[in-house]
DNA sequence: AGCAACTATTGGAGCGCTCCAATAGTATGT
DNA sequence: ACATACTATTGGAGCGCTCCAATAGTTGCT
């Protein structure tokens, strides 16, 4: 920076306005230290700016599961909501760990990053409070109520209520819940569903069974359904991947889909597009839910003190071709 | 820090070196020291004491695009392979675009990272080589021949070979590939099959249908095919993701797979693991391709005039349900 | 006892920037 | 011509740490 100065003929104060994009630079000296600075090569040093300004212009962006593909997909929604903001982003993987986690924001934190988003964080509350007084922080899809974290979410009882209704129209009765287990949302979302089967009149057909938010668990807890003397006409899946897992389970005997049985995903990720699955799925509104982080998160990061605030999001149901009218009523 | 060592009785020096670790500090030091800390709750200043000691224990990691499953895969593995060497990883995503890339390694570059790693970089050489004189940088699997940047890859050709030979021993002769166009490795692959073939004395059954590193691409690759008089016998795609296609377009006509084509995908990525596709998958060594990347980034930073290496680690076959005895020959 | 060879600790300069208060320079109004 | 109100620029302290050279404290050996 000195070298720019000297080669520009000013003050090093100046070549810091000069890159700080400052209005009060006279527009024949900012030429003067951007040339001097291209001939050098020059770059400032982030880190250094950091130190001395107290802001790095960089969130930290905490993901549950990277392997999932659903966080793939809301990395690229939340990054894109960052850079619109002129926010770089540091990315984190929790590995489904809560410890993790807690290592990770602490990491964040030592790097001085401007705020945390957490996506689907499994952290209990006494860790999310804990850790949010070491830097803003805001939870997506988990919820709490605490005084210095923001919460945003979208409505998982709604999703969970528009698959049903999708299917009870198509003319399902037996619909059958396969739950997310300790998975975040997983306990809203069976909520949602046990709320819409009432409502519909179908509280005798209410039937859930345990499962987790991964392929594996989604092939179980279909094993569990063949078992029995007869399969309900429809399966809701509390996630994409465990819906994956159905598929292939009902596949691997003989049955079809939608044919003998329709299957609905949540999340709307990758898998539910693929062909082979083409799979009906509640589509988490993930543009929306990052533009809403970020800006909670920023409002936070002016105001540290400001009080928790939470938002929620509505969503939609994706519809493809793995949902049909059942065999009976066909 | 000065309060930790006010709270001690110490010098501010001491608690440096307290937590670097040194091995010079007294053990009652020590303890004294963290005893303070602790109460008083304090953590260094990561960006303090990168910027006072010039490294900043990060490394880069710059990936083609996180929306294919494979390369989240691969995430995991080099992330993995960093901590272990306790480094910190930073994480970003090409998104398929080189200037996108440049970009990132520049803002790496910014912040000091000690290196970056660049997975499938589509940057061109000169691009590489300007990027490699800014920050120690390794490129994985795709090859270059500069001086100032190291290469890791799997043997793709090896790939390829073992892939049709496999395809070969099944009994199959009419083994078509739909190669990856422009993407990353897609011409060795290509020349790995068309070799393979040859030296199986199936030189006149080579089929090459033009692809790209995509689900769609995968499913035009099988158009075409299904609207000529027969369809082969075994299809090799260059990755999963055109596997995945393929798959779906042949089973929407009524064909088994692998009763009527036998399908073999590339990167033994997720979707390959997946039940409903089951794929027979070249398997990319990831965790031994992140080692190696690692370990070539740490001598380039301890010494950044050497000259660029180049490893080349050995690759397998993973066979699941997708390739089986022709029908022809059961 | 005296000196060498350690080990444990300390003070202070410096990393590359920002930001504040102070200064120089220029235009405006009377 | 001179005070007033700007705008553009500058010097220097400070961000929170590391690292080097110097110092104090121990131990072992003759």
């Amino acid at each position: 920076m000195d070298d720019v100065a000297r080669a520009a003929g000013v003050s090093r104060s100046l070549v810091s306005l000069v890159f700080q994009d400052s209005p009060k630079v006279a527009t024949a000296s900012r030429d003067r230290v951007m040339g001097a600075a291209d001939r050098l090569g020059y770059r400032p040093n982030a880190l250094a700016r950091s130190l001395a300004s107290a802001r790095t212009n960089t969130i930290g962006i905490l993901l549950d599961d990277l392997r999932n593909p659903f966080f793939a997909d809301a990395l690229g929604a939340f990054e894109d909501a960052a850079s619109a903001q002129g926010l770089r982003a540091l990315i984190a993987d929790g590995r489904r760990d809560a410890t993790r986690e807690e290592e990770a924001v602490r990491t964040f934190a030592d790097h001085r990053v401007d705020g945390v988003i957490s996506i689907s964080p499994r952290l209990s509350d006494a860790q999310l409070h804990a850790l949010a007084t070491l830097t803003p922080l805001v939870s997506v899809e988990r919820d709490c109520s605490l005084v210095n974290v923001d919460v945003v979410m979208h409505d998982e009882r709604e999703g969970a209520r528009l698959a049903v209704e999708h299917l009870a129209e198509l003319g399902h009765r037996a619909i059958t819940h396969i739950d997310g287990g300790p998975g975040a949302g997983s306990a809203v979302r069976r909520d949602g569903y046990i709320e819409a089967m009432r409502s519909l009149g179908l509280a005798d057909s209410i039937d859930i069974v345990a499962g987790e938010y991964t392929e594996a668990a989604g092939r179980e807890a279909a094993e569990v359904l063949l078992a029995r003397p007869g399969l309900p006409t429809a399966v809701f899946c509390a996630n994409d991947a465990m819906a994956a897992g159905v598929a292939a389970a009902i596949a691997e005997q003989g049955f079809t889909i939608p044919g003998d049985v329709s299957l609905v995903g949540y999340d709307n990720s990758m898998l539910a597009a693929l062909h082979v699955l083409s799979l009906t799925s509640v589509r988490q509104p993930l543009d929306v839910l990052a533009e809403a982080a970020i800006s909670a998160l920023l409002l936070r990061i002016e105001d540290p003190q400001r009080t928790g605030t939470r938002v929620l999001v509505p969503t939609t149901l994706v519809v493809r071709r793995s949902t049909a009218i059942p065999r009976s009523s066909a």
